[in-house]
DNA sequence: CCAGTAAGTCAACAACTGTTGACTTCGACG
DNA sequence: CGTCGAAGTCAACAGTTGTTGACTTACTGG
């Protein structure tokens, strides 16, 4: 047992990034305080600059996510929805670093490049084993259509979309997700 | 020839409401600030709060705007979104109200609020005249499509998006529209 | 037991924000 | 010409924000 102090570093970091995740997640990056951070975690705003050093580099961490797309190299075309569907609904409702990027991506440069390169690093390339052709374009509408999905559920909440269930939503974009992917618009 | 100010007061107002809409448009609400504004306009801070009374009521009358859609009775299907589509540009890139409003709906719950009535209030009813049933669902999904578009396009400036012309937008989406409208999902 | 070090607090700073009230400028009109 | 009201400026306020540096607390290893 060589440590057991009554509140570890690592313990009180982590009790803040998760704090900083939920903040920014539904008030944006803007209004999102030091303070208001530091006291829902009991602590002192100084300690969060002691351990982030920043309002910006603590967001960069708070804001750092993994899809964790799958190879989509054997998957049929009817069911691409059926694989990608529950990966995008993981992110969005359990790991906490979606909303906060999204939200921030709106009237941030910053956060609208990373949200960039997390389209460019991880889902671009996830689509590109299953585009017919024009890859980037193709994938860039299914970004679309998934991220207006998001903004519209999430931020929104329009009300049909906010209480549709994971399976309802999945019948209604599964086949747009197919069609941008694999068939040629007429 | 009743009048002939150097500058009238309607003239300075609608200055102010154009600077007002531009800086709310790529900034974002809290980004945006009323010192700012002025300089823009080359006034002094004090007569912006005159003649909007407050930064609130500055960004409410700057992010109103009619997206005056068609009556959609008569259309088609295979041509709804050769109807619908100019029109969402129009806002887009014309009218300097959307994106302001866009942009400060994913981080304040005023914004959302006014951009969920537009929906409810021009979009919605809009597209009901041609949803086969659901018709509020149907209308969402739309509108969820139709949002990532402009949020991908105009906000993140997804790279092959942000470089497609509005032909090659409409075939692409044209079908999604479609779909969303008139066909049950599988 | 005691010193060292990590964990945390405290008060304060400088900058910036929206907003206010009193003042000035100036064109129009009787 | 003189005055009246609109158009606009000025300086300043009160509050909030991110960030800093010096200080205190408390656990642990020797």
């Amino acid at each position: 047992m060589p440590e057991r102090r009554a509140r570890s570093a690592v313990t009180t970091r982590a009790a803040i990034l998760d704090a900083a995740r939920a903040r920014f997640g539904t008030n944006g990056y803007e209004r999102t305080t030091m303070r208001a951070v530091a006291s829902d975690v009991g602590v002192d705003p100084a300690l969060v600059v002691r351990y982030f050093t920043n309002k910006e580099s603590l967001f960069a961490e708070a804001a750092e996510f993994e899809l964790h797309l799958p190879d989509l190299h054997d998957v049929p075309a009817q069911e691409l929805a059926t694989v990608l569907m529950p990966r995008f609904f993981a992110v969005w409702e359990n790991d906490g670093a979606f909303l906060p990027l999204l939200r921030a991506a709106a009237s941030s440069p910053r956060a609208a490049e990373a949200m960039l390169q997390v389209f460019a690093r991880q889902v671009a390339p996830a689509l590109a084993a299953v585009a017919a052709d024009h890859a980037d374009e193709r994938a860039a509408l299914v970004g679309s259509q998934v991220l207006g999905l998001a903004f519209s559920r999430y931020v929104l909440r329009v009300p049909p979309l906010a209480d549709m269930t994971h399976e309802q939503l999945m019948r209604w974009v599964g086949p747009v997700l197919e069609y941008y992917l694999t068939t040629d618009p007429r």
